[in-house]
Parts: C-alpha cells; sequence; structure tokens
DNA sequence: ATTATTTAGTTCGAAATCGTACTAAATGGA
DNA sequence: TCCATTTAGTACGATTTCGAACTAAATAAT
C-alpha cells in the first residue's frame, strides 16, 4: 500500500512534469510559428485576421461572429476586434441576420478572397524553405492526439 | 512531366493544409491550455510569469533576463516585463551581475518558491481530473516531434 | 400579452506583447 | 589609449487580448 501511494505520487509529478513539457513546447511552437508567419503577412494584417479569412474560405462564409468566436475558442470580445479589422480593411463585409435582428453574417469580399489566396502562395514559398527541414509526416502523425487534446480542454472549461 | 509537376503541386498544397491544421490546433491548444492554467494561478499572477518561476526553479536560479528571454523564446522587452510584474510581486529579486555591469542575475526569493510549489500543488489536483481524460502517453510520444518542430523554427527566424 | 430571462454583439478599460529607439557597459581595433 | 561597435537592459508607444458591463433583440414563463 505504501508502496503503491509513494507510487503513485512519483508517478503523479512525473506525469505533470511530462504535461508540462508538452504544453510548454505547444507555446514555443505557437509563439515561433506566429511570429513568423506574421512576418509573411502584408500591411499589418494579423495572423488572427488570415485566419478568420481562411476559415470562412474553407468552412463557407455567411457565419455569425459568434459561430466563428467559439470555432476558434476565443472570447467573442476579441472576435468582434478582429473583424472590425478586417472590415476596416474591407476584406469582409458584415450584413445583418436576417434571421435573427441581434446579429450579423459575415461574409467575405472579392478583395478578401484575393488576399487570401495571396497570402497563401507566399507562405508556399516559405513551405518549400521549411519542408526540407520539418519532419511533415511526424507532424502529420501528431495531429490526432492534438486534435484529441484541443477536445478535452474545450470540454473542460467552465 | 506534366503529370510530376501536378502532383508536385497537389502535394505542396495538401501539405500546406496539413501544416495549417498542425499549427491551428498548436494555436487553439495554447489558447484553451493557457485559460485554463491562468485560471488556477492565483493573485493575477500570469502563466509567463509563472514559466519563469518554474524554469528558476528547474534549471537553477541566477540567470540573466537575455538567457531567460531566449530559453522562453521571446522578446528581451516582453521578458523585463514578465521580471518586473515578478519583481513587484517579490517572487524573485533582481541582483547585478559581478561579471557583467551592464547586466543582472535574477534570483527566487523564499516567497517565490513556496508560491511555485504551492501552484504546482493546485496545478496537481486539474491534473487528476484531465489525466483520465487526457492521453497522456499520447502526449508524452508527441513530444519529440514537438521539440523538433520547434529547434527548426527556431533556427529558421532571421 | 406582458414580463423575465437568455442571447448576440459592442463599448470600455486593464493588462500583455513586442518593435523601435534609447542608455550604459563591454569589447575590439587603430 | 581612444574611438567604434556590439551587447544588456529599459522606456515608450502601438496593438492585441479579453473580462465586465452594457444595449437590443429573441425566447420563455406566467
Amino acid at each position: 500500500m505504501d508502496d503503491d501511494a509513494q507510487n503513485e505520487d512519483t508517478t503523479g509529478e512525473q506525469q505533470l512534469a511530462r504535461v508540462f513539457e508538452f504544453f510548454n513546447e505547444i507555446g514555443i511552437i505557437n509563439q515561433l510559428s506566429t511570429a513568423l508567419f506574421q512576418k509573411r503577412l502584408p500591411d499589418g494584417v494579423t495572423v488572427a485576421q488570415f485566419s478568420v479569412l481562411n476559415h470562412l474560405t474553407r468552412v463557407m462564409d455567411g457565419q455569425t461572429p459568434l459561430k466563428l468566436a467559439s470555432a476558434f475558442q476565443v472570447p467573442k470580445t476579441s472576435m468582434t476586434h478582429t473583424l472590425a479589422g478586417l472590415e476596416k480593411r474591407g476584406l469582409v463585409e458584415m450584413r445583418p441576420n436576417e434571421r435573427d435582428g441581434r446579429s450579423k453574417t459575415v461574409w467575405l469580399t472579392p478583395a478578401g478572397r484575393t488576399f487570401r489566396e495571396m497570402s497563401i502562395a507566399s507562405l508556399m514559398a516559405d513551405m518549400a524553405r521549411l519542408q526540407s527541414q520539418l519532419d511533415v509526416p511526424a507532424m502529420v502523425n501528431a495531429v490526432p492526439t492534438l486534435s484529441e487534446v484541443r477536445k478535452v480542454l474545450d470540454q473542460d472549461r467552465d
């Protein structure tokens, strides 16, 4: 019993340390990739803004701000701010939501689509350089684990 | 030739999309884990501040701010700010660097050590809850891949 | 129908991040 | 030795993030 208890404890601390390490790496990668990414985006468009553009392209535009906020797991006030930036640059357009007077819908403008395509093209150049160094298959392998962790964390919040 | 070219292109785009997905998951996990973590830290101590405390405990205190900045891959101005917060709370102490008059060294105070231990204890409670849901072995498995990616990104910056 | 509650979005303010420009000390070269 | 360059850290300002409080519309309850 004593052995087990001590064992449990040790394992617990070790696991905590390992999980820490995991989240620590995640944090640094996020830092670096965001910075790297940001540098390639013209004009001071942020990564957050680009991500929304990209999402609207992939998933379909006409979504509500709240839907977008929950897709990216950010507070709705942050999404308001991001969308305001996109709108000011003319990359998205807000229209009223006909089904709900409180709400709005977000639509890509032609400029928004073009911007997204050009950004992707510019990123492809970087990718070409990074691909030789990055172990892409290993990264792809890790994605299911990451998604899993993401879902657990998501469900866990109060 | 045409086939190859087209193939190359398709693979490139697919890879870009996959790598995107990877970084996207990373971003969301970072968001959620930081938020979750932040909530457990008393007083408005930030995750960045706690991370520095933890680092000083594990790696040994007496390091310079610049060394810490490069360990966390953040600009030195950000580290100045983080350290200022820790110092104001009495969790670390800055002493002159005897080997270099421009520089300083960062030391944990007893309060800093205590704070770190209590935070860890508080996190253990959360971990107990999350451990049942998280696939910890899979996460541990992913760490080498993450480290690898981190190193590549790190070397890649201009 | 009328009132209470919930929900979508914004405004406002506080804090974190980080680039630019600076000061002061160390190093290197003539 | 003296000046130029590099390096450690900070001050300042712009931007992002996000919680709290708010407005307006929709839904629920009586």
